[in-house]
DNA sequence: CCCGTCGTTATTTTT
DNA sequence: TAACGACGGG
């Protein structure tokens, strides 16, 4: 999602092919530095807006034309699929030999490497890709003491840990997580994953960097074959993805390769799930005699916008620091709105964009943007009553739809008859007579090969008996079905000529024989026919894949390393309201942005650590600079939150803003910049927030919070040793509340 | 094996 | 508040 500029750029220069050079004209110096670069490393700090697709772009389309380098030798990885698929088409049509470079997400590139030196690794080939869900199920039954709660918080805690490439027998392992058994369930969980031939998301990145390590000869092969490696989104790369890039690059052999990696320190917002600022930070250090190019220029928003974001992300320490520059000059000034409650604010909203849809703003130019999907609620509910058009970004995602994660389940077992994962999930749907203790069983008998050889081996109950038989039975047919063996001459690459069977026929007959349809169909009325649509949905994408073990394996790749895109591919270019949360934001931008919920401990959520305040404000960064003409905020002084109303306080974010530049609206809460200041309230000053009190009643306790209410009381919440919480207001209690002094 | 009820617990989530 | 998991009864 970029500019109309860039889409009108991209149609007029593809339309021009003779003008070779035309396509370096429309840059600005800076741009065309980073295009021309070439020698040593170089970092692009690509500021929000300021048209780093375009040069990535344009950098590819140079490299092939001008330096006439192979693109067979030039990888560029992202970590969206949306993101490689956007960057790969406007690369080929500025030239179409970029068709032959390797464009692809991180993890594509994985498991793309892991296939195919899986033989001179000592690895299985046939693996599939188990996702969080899954890993929590494998991890229970490698550790079986441990509750699905346990598994699912210490399967995060290894994902962590492989996202810091960091192995069960790491001596730093207990930064991850310091509970003495860790180390012990995690090797526990790596022995039962190698077990079963799968890898999980972190093995993606982790496994081709220890395989590089470890043999020369592979990663010398690799170095002669990559001569060009770009990485886009770099400040969110995470430990793991910096080693495996030092690995490829062979920066440490004076390999040769260029590397340049393109970010933006300021957009950083992963950290939690392992993203590591660091690696951006400290990139000249680790790619000596690295160049740095600062794109500053923004075409995106106008110059209130980005002083906006400006003045909110100066605040931030460990910056390299950057100062967009609007390209498009003045516009209208941002504006904030105090409400008093969640649903004024979803109201307002709703009441902006229908005001301007009547004078002719189509829906599709706003978005409402939420710190927490919970927020989405009371919008939804709203716009749906007011028959305002809108569709939420990211929440239900279709892959993981029970009925479609079923389904995948068979397909993947069929690939990998030792995935136990995928083997639990269906073999008792339909009901088999498989319960829990019958599948221990079969899965303790299975052999190395697959769990099926079970068949025989174990004793069962009658049914279960039947049940197991009848499910190796269908398991063998369908696995007959499949041309496992393919002929080599025909490549997947413009493959659909010779056969005309289609994936899609395959995954339908899974579907059936293992009987999913009917076992859905039977479930209920209702839902039933929406899931099987859902199925029949799972179907027709297999329809561009090829008839085989290679086209499964494809199609299963391409589910789980790709589980975003699909649901908007229905292609509905419907106008609609866009309801998104501030992390889905990155890399889209909206000509009208309401940035809503700024108040205090929502955006920002009760952090503790500078460190997290700092990468919840890079996250507000984010969510202003997606804004291209209009952008608003809103406040409530009041939110229901966890079933409680609490009276709540500004963002502090909101103090950083400089309102020469804002436009402030509605009834501003008493602690914004005005009136009943806690500064020189003597009441506000003896009840503080952290302040021991004591009560008749309530005994001992602390103030958690206390502000100004909305009548102009100060009010204060105190949490007493017995564990209640109650709120006072210190004008009427002063004899009951008493100030402890230390 | 399915359903109701009680208790617990609340981020963000490219792959 | 609401949604989900754990548990117990029919």
């Amino acid at each position: 999602m970029e500019s109309e500029s860039d889409d009108f750029l991209d149609k007029y220069f593809s339309d021009n092919p003779e003008n070779e050079e035309e396509y370096l004209k429309v840059l600005n110096p800076e741009q065309k530095a980073a295009v021309i670069h070439k020698g040593k490393s170089l970092l692009i700090l690509a500021g929000a807006g300021s048209g780093k697709t375009r040069v990535i772009t344009t950098k590819i389309a140079y490299l092939i034309k001008h330096l006439h380098t192979d693109p067979f030798s030039i990888l560029a990885v992202t970590f969206t699929k949306k993101a490689a698929s956007e960057m790969r088409q406007r690369a080929i049509s500025l030239e179409e030999k970029s068709a032959y470079a390797q464009i692809q997400t991180f993890h594509s590139w994985g498991a793309y490497f892991l296939r195919k030196y899986s033989k001179r690794a000592g690895f299985f080939p046939d693996f599939t890709v188990y996702d969080d869900d899954d890993a929590v199920t494998l991890l229970t039954n490698a550790v079986p003491g441990l509750s699905r709660k346990q598994a699912a918080f210490f399967t995060h805690k290894i994902s962590l840990a492989k996202d810091y490439c960091l192995t069960p027998e790491s001596e730093i392992l207990a930064t991850i997580d310091d509970s003495p058994e860790f180390p012990d369930i995690y090797l526990a969980y790596e022995k039962k994953l190698r077990a079963t031939g799968n890898v999980d998301f972190g093995d993606l990145i982790m496994l081709p960097y220890l395989i590089l390590r470890d043999n020369p000869e592979i990663r010398h092969e690799i170095h002669r074959r990559y001569k060009v490696i770009m990485v886009d989104e770099y400040q969110d790369s995470n430990v793991a993805q910096f080693k495996l890039l030092e690995m490829l690059s062979g920066v440490q052999e004076n390999a040769g390769t260029y590397v340049c990696v393109v970010g933006d320190d300021d957009q950083s917002i992963y950290k939690f799930r392992g993203a590591e600022v660091q690696n951006i930070l400290n990139f000249q250090k680790q790619f000596p005699g690295t160049d740095v190019i600062k794109l500053e220029t923004n075409y995106r928003s106008t110059s209130e916008i980005l002083a906006c974001a400006g003045s909110v992300v100066k605040n931030n320490s460990s910056r390299l620091g950057k100062n967009l520059i609007s390209a498009r000059g003045k516009g209208k000034i941002p504006a904030l709105i105090f409400l008093p409650n969640q649903d004024d604010e979803t109201d307002f909203c709703a009441d902006l964009i229908t005001n301007t849809h009547e004078k002719g703003v189509p829906y599709s130019e706003w978005a409402i943007l939420y710190r927490t999907n919970a927020q989405s609620l009371g919008f939804e509910s709203t716009l749906l009553h007011k028959k305002i058009p809108y569709v939420i970004v990211g929440s239900l995602k279709f892959y993981e739809r029970e009925e479609i994660k079923d389904a995948i389940s068979c397909l993947k077992f069929i690939v990998n008859p030792k995935d136990e994962v995928s083997f639990q999930r269906i073999i008792n749907k339909p009901v088999r007579g498989i319960g829990e203790s019958s599948q221990k069983k079969i899965i303790a008998e299975a052999s190395a090969v697959s769990i099926l050889d079970a068949l025989g081996k174990v004793t069962l109950q009658k049914k279960a008996q039947k049940g197991f038989t009848e499910f190796c039975e269908t398991y063998n047919s369908l696995v007959n079905l499949l041309p496992f063996r393919i002929d080599p001459k025909t490549d997947s690459k413009d493959g659909n000529s010779t056969q005309d069977k289609k994936l899609s026929a395959f995954v339908d007959e899974v579907i059936r024989l293992f009987g999913l349809e009917d076992f859905h169909r039977c479930q209920d009325e209702v839902s039933g026919s929406q899931k099987i649509a859902n199925l029949q949905e799972l179907i027709n994408s297999a329809v561009l894949y090829e008839y085989s073990k290679k086209g499964l394996l494809d199609f299963l790749d391409h589910i789980e390393l790709d589980r975003t895109l699909e649901t908007d591919a229905s292609g509905e270019e419907s106008d609609c309201v866009t309801l998104i949360t501030v992390h889905n934001t990155k890399g889209l931008e909206f000509p009208r942005v309401i940035i809503t919920g700024m108040e205090h401990g929502v955006f920002p959520r009760e952090n503790k650590t500078k460190e997290e305040t700092e990468e919840e404000r890079r996250l507000f960064y984010v969510g202003i600079t997606r804004a291209q003409n209009e952008l608003y905020f809103t406040s409530c002084s009041c939110r229901r939150l966890y079933g409680r109303t609490s009276y709540m306080e500004p963002s502090p974010f909101l103090n950083e803003l400089d309102y020469s530049n804002v436009r402030v609206l509605g009834e501003k809460p008493s602690s914004f910049n005005s009136k009943p200041s806690a500064s020189d309230d003597p009441i506000a000053l003896e009840y503080k927030k952290g302040t021991s009190v004591y009560h008749d009643d309530y005994g001992h306790g602390v103030i958690v919070s206390a502000q100004y209410s909305e009548e102009g009381d100060w009010v204060v919440k105190v949490n007493f040793e017995t564990g209640t919480i109650k709120r006072f207001l210190p004008k009427y209690q002063k004899k009951s509340l008493l100030v402890e002094k230390e």
